[in-house]
RNA sequence: GGAGAGAUGGGUGAGUGGUUUAAACCAGCAGUUUGCUAAACUGCCGUAUGGGAAACUGUACCGGGGGUUCGAAUCCCCCUCUCUCCGCCA
């Protein structure tokens, strides 16, 4: 959400900005000045006749103490018409400051300068990669063919439990996903994140917060009875852990890690390119979460970036970061860096991470802010959040890449967390 | 699920219709004095928004929403949440 002030004051900025990410604002935003200044004028006037009202309540007090029934009973009369003025402006301001509201949340976060314009993946700009590509057959399997191969991962014995896109991790392939976990959380710790096992349901003012209500609605599973949702990632409950908080700036940045199952309705989106662990209704993600000072949240971003790219390195998967263009990037977003790891047997890369700033954006919903020492303003922070990582389609790489004829090799550096060096 | 009690500033907590301009204490900040692992004293100490160069000042906010009243933290109604006991249960 956009503060007003910023909407009055840089019209003409906004306007422009919003081009990158393809978004026509003009009409919002003319339509949303000329509520605000109503509100405004409404506003002023209404607070100047309620001061009258308890200048003139108050006397009434007075003149009650002091026995003056008559002069009492006169200033109530005055109060008549005062109350009746007052309603009609109160009256009035009830719609429109609703539709302010709803004008003001369909804005879209402002993308940071740096971010290039254009419409979908092609235009995304490739900042750099690593690793080293993998050698594997021409029969190489693709993950939906191992996991049968070795009975790692059943998706029929999901389907019998609860559908599809729930499969069922067995052996070897659920101590995997134990220590993939593991070690992204262990990596994060030493990357000074302080872990926090938040719950996996929240309430609407939580949706709210981070941005997914009221527009995301049919992307989370909802438990109507108590009008809870399943998360479909950590960053939901995290982030708002900072909702209606105000922080000492000595304080920032706050880094959280946690591990959480992710639920994604993905309504309306399956397709024959996303078999597999490529796209779940249930996943498991590790979401790392930064509270940081609006000066410094870009440098949070750069190391937010680079705590990622050691975990891909640490797992020897071939991997490119993107810059996403406009087009691409989320609603919430200022600038977004996603990671694509190269998938061997499906000759693709596949999207493990995705790394943003969403600057003041989702602060303003959270109402998330801080105050510098001796400052008596408080200012909002700046919220960025990243997986690190998300484990389906980083096992899909793991499988694919390191497939040899006497098996799966794992990685080095999750050997201790296994226990086994083989997928056989 | 049943019964009861409650929700007040960063914390504890007073306030049941008008000197409350939300007391007091604790925590925090600034200063004074003594002089040294500190104490005493004084002052400041919520958020949002409007006006003002500033000092200052108007308005709203006591879990949320509505109502009664000239006037509501206080009275009434609805909702949410918390606690205690009972029931159920890992």
């Amino acid at each position: 959400m956009l503060p007003i002030n910023l909407i009055r004051e840089k019209r003409e900025f906004i306007i422009e900005r919003l081009k990158v990410k393809n978004f026509e604002a003009e009409e919002i935003i003319n339509k949303i000045l000329k509520l605000d200044s109503s509100r405004r004028e409404i506003q002023s006037k209404t607070d100047l006749l309620q001061g009258e009202m308890n200048r003139i309540s108050k006397e009434i007090g007075s003149l009650m103490k002091d026995g003056k029934r008559d002069e009492a009973n006169a200033s109530k009369e005055a109060t008549y018409s005062l109350k009746e003025e007052i309603k009609v402006l109160t009256d009035k301001l009830v719609p429109i400051d609703i539709d302010l509201r709803n004008e003001i949340i369909r804005l879209p976060n402002l993308p940071h300068e740096s971010v290039p314009g254009g419409h979908g993946a092609d235009d995304n700009i490739k900042v750099r990669e690593g690793g080293i590509m993998p050698v594997v057959s021409e029969t190489a399997l693709p993950h939906w063919d191992l996991i049968k191969k070795y009975d790692i991962i059943d998706f029929d014995l999901g389907i019998k439990l609860t559908g599809a896109g729930f499969p069922v991790y067995k052996g070897k392939g659920a101590k995997l996903q134990r220590a993939l976990i593991s070690f992204f959380l262990d990596e994060g710790e030493k990357a000074g994140y302080l872990e926090v096992m938040p719950p996996l349901m929240v309430n609407e003012d939580s949706g709210f917060g981070t941005g997914q209500l009221p527009d995301k609605e049919g992307q989370m599973y909802h438990a109507t009875l108590d009008n809870f949702y399943l998360i479909p990632t950590a960053e939901v409950p995290v982030t708002n852990i900072y909702r209606d908080v105000i922080l000492n700036a000595d304080k920032l940045p706050i880094k959280n890690i946690a591990y959480t199952p992710c639920f994604r309705r993905e309504a309306g989106s399956w397709g024959a390119h996303v078999r597999g662990l490529n796209r779940l209704h249930q996943f498991d993600k590790v979401e790392i979460v930064r509270i940081a000072h609006p000066d410094h949240s870009y440098e949070s971003l750069e190391e937010m970036v680079n705590h990622v790219e050691n975990l891909v390195s640490k797992l020897e998967l071939p991997f490119r970061i993107l810059k996403l263009c406009g087009g691409d990037m989320s609603f919430t977003s200022a600038l977004t860096y996603d990671f694509e790891v190269w998938s061997a047997a499906q000759k693709r890369w596949l999207e493990v991470s995705s790394v943003s700033n969403f600057e003041s954006f989702q602060a303003n919903r959270l109402k998330c802010r801080f105050k510098e020492k001796g400052d008596k303003q408080t200012r909002l922070v700046h919220t960025l959040n990243g997986s690190a990582l998300a484990l389906p389609r980083i096992v899909a790489a793991i499988l694919e890449n390191n497939q040899t004829g006497s098996g799966i090799k794992i990685p080095k550096a999750l050997i201790p967390y296994t226990g086994f060096d083989i997928i056989n």
